[in-house]
DNA sequence: TTGCGTGCAAAGGTTTTGCATGGCA
DNA sequence: TGCCATGCAAAACCTTTGCACGCAA
């Protein structure tokens, strides 16, 4: 059995209206506690809420960068079908782009015919170079 | 200036053998200091040591999973012209697989020259779900 | 002898857990 | 009234840092 919580809304809330709060779409743990502290939410609710949302398929967790912490981000309805967002994050800026491409979805495709495994873009970050930073390298 | 130590060897010795002793080719640095406690090495050593490899480019460090810890993979010669190797992380038995394959060197080219984006494949992970356990879903 | 490398311990940051209390049904 | 959810604090966990000593050059 499973309440329904004020604390429930205002973090579903938070990761809905995440960009509008200065924070890109990438929001970890620490941001939601943070940006929730004013309420009066305590960090474990936090967690715990983040985790379930996770196993319920409505967030997605993953990790970018250096520090051991981890990413959340809603899972958009449309994302299932053809919106697939993949994410490609800047070792050097650390910057992370968010990017739609087809041919990306044939790797995919590639990888599930051929070499059996399937896919999930959520989760895959793609480590690299942006740009910028390869201009600056010069 | 660098003086050359026996830490130094053993943890590269230990990276190099790493297959042999139980372990598959990804480290963490916890499973390093484990191997090498019995020569009386502190952790500390060790991480200051894998940060060193890293950095020089002798060692690929990564993320993988829904821990925290990073792994630690030796970049192995031919890596740097062809033998390039990617890893897909399957989510439901945490199996990691390596595999070699010139579609996702396709793939690269493609996000260099089409998003300006230069992916480091050593760093790349996929995630999703590996065969067997596509199998067990059903 | 010089000063980098080492090991220990402590600190730092993120995440998890225990427990008494509060709130939903 | 039951019992899940919450908040606080403490613990667990991985990693980094400070410091005195040891060892390579």
């Amino acid at each position: 059995m499973e309440y329904k919580t004020k604390q429930q809304d205002l973090i579903l809330d938070f990761l809905k209206t995440a960009k509008g709060q200065g924070l890109s779409e990438h929001v970890t743990a620490i941001d939601v506690t943070d940006g929730l502290k004013k309420y009066g939410m305590g960090k474990a609710t936090v967690y715990r809420h983040l985790e379930r949302l996770v196993d319920k398929g409505i967030v997605n967790k993953y990790f970018v960068g250096e520090n051991a912490s981890a990413c959340f981000e809603l899972i958009k309805e449309g994302d299932h079908q053809k919106e697939r967002c993949y994410h490609c994050r800047c070792e050097q800026c650390g910057k992370l782009i968010h990017l739609h491409c087809e041919e990306l979805d044939d790797i995919n495709q590639h990888l599930e015919s051929e070499h059996g495994f399937l896919v999930n873009p959520f989760r895959t970050v793609f480590y690299g170079v942006c740009a910028e930073c390869q201009k600056g390298d010069e």
